[in-house]
DNA sequence: TCATGGACATACTACCGCGTATGTTGGCAG
DNA sequence: CTGCCAACATACGCGGTAGTATGTCCATGA
């Protein structure tokens, strides 16, 4: 390899966000255990070092990736859920958007589903420990916006549910199933997307509508 | 370790078994990368000698734990899709009845879950490939059986939906959720249990019930 | 009572993948 | 022109783990 290719790729890409990318898309392939960090640089054309530069360890990477997912959820969802509208306009909103963004950013959103379901048994510095807690309160904020806008619906009559944790988890989901099977260029057609959109955000509604 | 220390564990737990529900234990505890073989052998108090008795791979040994679960799923719930009852009585105890075995047997299902997610990137031998076919074969037939009822329901004006898959998934998606936050010993009275069991039925059912 | 095989334990190998220590280069600042 | 540093590449060391080869014990039947 001749060491002067020292190409950035053209697109403002830099370091961090090019491997953050290749990240998202090696765990969500292959899940985290089975990605190796040269598998994250062989996708960049490089190599660990650059890798290593950026990151001091691979659960380090992991967390970017998904604060990363978690961020665009956040920036996306919080505008709609604390903005105007009655509630029931606003969940609507708010499951369109969600799945939207699901199928956007379906590598971090798969990445971010294994970080809930892994709580990474054993993060050993305290720097990391840290992180993780700072990923569950995101987490746990998004689905209070959930909770927030569905209790103030079943005030106005318009929801019914006895447990709002329970609602708000049920509604997250159906809102995340797609994820777990939708994949792209699999008659990707911004139509049957759309379909997608109008019969899951359905679903979600008619969880917790009041008869 | 003394060599002679066969003890049997008397109560029916053949070789086979024991360790299937020992390594049911490590895999939702831990995840099937996390997991070694020395893992399970020692929650036996035994060694890997053991389970290699027994088991061929690792890869053997998490399908054959996925097998059991889907057998314990598919036993428990065939009677109800295909037996007597309305469409919308027989979904509804569909959902109880699966929501029960969920947080009977939980470490078998976060094992299935996991086996859902993973496609287990490269299962070299064909031998894992035919395995692998077969779990997913069932657990499409497991689908199936919702959909079924689902679509009897909708020709009876029960049930209200475009897509039957995305119905299914749905439905589906609601009645697994309890798995990936319920503990035992969480409060784990049979009246928090059966919480749990009314309020997600009533989501799963709301999701397709036509209005 | 002796041989045989099932049911494990022990000891070992081979490999992989994380992290690190150390090069190598180009692009700045001065 | 020179020194310095960021941005990588290269080359290991080292621990952990899957799988194997072999040893040991017990039960059983002939």
């Amino acid at each position: 390899m001749v060491y002067g290719a020292r190409n950035r790729t053209s697109a403002g890409e830099t370091g961090r966000d090019a491997i953050v990318f290749a990240a998202a898309d090696c765990f969500m392939q292959a899940g985290y255990d089975a990605t190796s960090i040269d598998d994250v640089a062989a996708r960049l054309n490089a190599t660990k070092g650059r890798v290593y530069h950026y990151y001091r360890s691979k659960a380090d990477l992991f967390f970017d990736v998904q604060r990363r997912g978690m961020e665009i959820n956040l920036a996306t969802l919080e505008p709609i859920a604390l903005g105007p509208g009655d509630p029931l306009a606003r969940l609507t909103a708010m499951c369109r958007s969600h799945l939207s963004v699901m199928m956007e950013y379906l590598n971090f959103q798969r990445v971010v589903m294994q970080g809930v379901e892994m709580h990474l048994a054993g993060a050993t510095t305290p720097a990391q420990r840290r992180e993780l807690a700072r990923l569950m309160a995101e987490r746990e904020r998004y689905e209070g916006l959930f909770r927030k806008v569905l209790v103030e619906g079943r005030q106005a009559g318009l929801f019914a549910f006895a447990n709002p944790s329970f609602a708000s988890k049920a509604v997250l989901a159906v809102l995340n199933n797609p994820v777990l099977w939708f994949r792209r260029r699999d008659g990707d057609d911004a139509a049957s997307r759309q379909a997608i959109i109008d019969e899951f955000t359905a679903f979600a509604l008619n969880c917790v509508r009041a008869a």
